[in-house]
DNA sequence: GACTGTAATTTGTTATAACAAGCATCAGGC
DNA sequence: GCCTGATGCTTGTTATAACAAATTACAGTC
């Protein structure tokens, strides 16, 4: 047909740039898509129902991608089901919460450690980052410093190149995303130097060890608002 | 009612043992743990294309719940979708191969080491797995060993008492399970004492830095015949 | 024979309806 | 007042059909 085809066309002419595969996103990826960023951004607060009819009315489809997308997501245990099968956006115990922070130890630290040894251009988005979470700290606007700070982790990740560890870690931090909003709700604490300047500084020098040190140090010693917001 | 309610019913009264709470699992649930276990033993090759259509025919339900089994488990990566939207059995590459590996050392050492300070009878559970396997090596029985080593790393990892990290560990086996048959391709490598031999020593002694380390060695050293079937 | 255009089949996607189970509301009786 | 029972509504689950896109099969043409 006159519709480019993925496998070679007939010609082996060099296509135009902006020649590029067709991404077709179905409903049911666009719900789930929206609901992830929203979860990861705190907007849904825990023990939240979404009942499946008035989700599908909201999102303007029908059922059945609508179900396709919440029940993604419980599959991804980002949400969960309650006892009639209700999505529900779920609350962390304490012990979930340290689970998490032991495993984000290990792979985050993994990720800082492989990414030691790469181009300085890379560490630069790490150093803008961090840059924009200590002017918010100043500016007092704790909600996007956390958005931030959760960047930075992401981005962190993404510098060691190991796509299913990021999947992995990105996954805790949408579960984390309900409470996160409460990260800083001990205030913010004043470590001197801060370890996010630690890790980038290891990263500078090559030193995965040393990186891998300072990560375990940031999750370990950060994060102590979110405890008033776990059961038991 | 006159059903049992889960929340303490009217009389202080305890309940006999043969009263528990009704599971109801869904047609969707039971196709997705059958194709889970088909997984992880083996017996879906990499490249099978899961039809939507004729796989519902094939477990007798409408394409609704299939789809949604199929979409579950492709939600997992144990399964993922072809250009066309078919759900296919994916064929791992080799970096993702060294990836899960490098994750399963951490996650896996890290069970090992919250497990070593758990009650004898717990890991005379591992030491029974390693028995089997021992003899299943003897007795050049490859297929079932394989069943078996997968049982034993798993059982490890519930030792450590950590759901999370457990669900994840195991999401990474069932990603390895249409390659895994080919565990021993290579042949049984004939080290003098088995790893799993020195993970339960370092247990039964407490040691949780033997038994990391018995764990990184098993999953480095391990497992080489599966390269052979990854892409790259 | 190789290529091309068309028809038929098969594919995933979405909407809709039927079903059963659960929950809430409210009237009625003690 | 409090409990009981029925009714109606809302819930998740499943089946089915309509749709569009893609593939396949096949015949016609050069």
């Amino acid at each position: 047909m006159s519709s480019a085809s993925a496998s070679e066309p007939d010609t082996g002419e060099i296509l135009p740039d902006w020649v590029r595969p067709i991404v077709k996103e179905s409903l049911s990826e666009r719900a789930y898509r929206e609901l992830r960023v929203a979860l990861m951004r705190g907007q849904l607060r825990p023990d939240t129902r979404l009942r499946l009819r008035p989700m599908s009315v909201r999102f303007g489809i029908s059922a059945t991608p609508m179900r396709e997308a919440l029940l993604r997501l419980v599959a991804e245990k980002a949400l969960a089901l309650d006892a009639r099968g209700t999505v529900v956006v779920p609350r962390l115990t304490l012990d979930q919460l340290l689970e998490i922070r032991a495993i984000r130890t290990d792979l985050e630290g993994r990720a800082a450690a492989a990414g030691a040894d790469r181009r300085a251009t890379e560490v630069d988005e790490l150093e803008a980052i961090h840059a924009q979470i200590s002017q918010c700290h100043a500016s007092r606007d704790f909600a996007r410093a956390v958005n931030l700070n959760t960047e930075f982790h992401l981005a962190l990740c993404r510098l060691g190149q190991m796509p299913i560890l990021y999947e992995i870690v990105e996954l805790l931090w949408v579960r984390c995303g309900p409470i996160l909003s409460h990260l800083y709700d001990n205030g913010v604490p004043d470590w001197e130097p801060h370890p996010h300047r630690r890790i980038i500084d290891a990263l500078r020098r090559g030193n995965s060890d040393a990186a891998r040190d300072a990560v375990r140090e940031d999750i370990e010693h950060g994060g102590s608002g979110l405890f008033a917001h776990v059961r038991a």
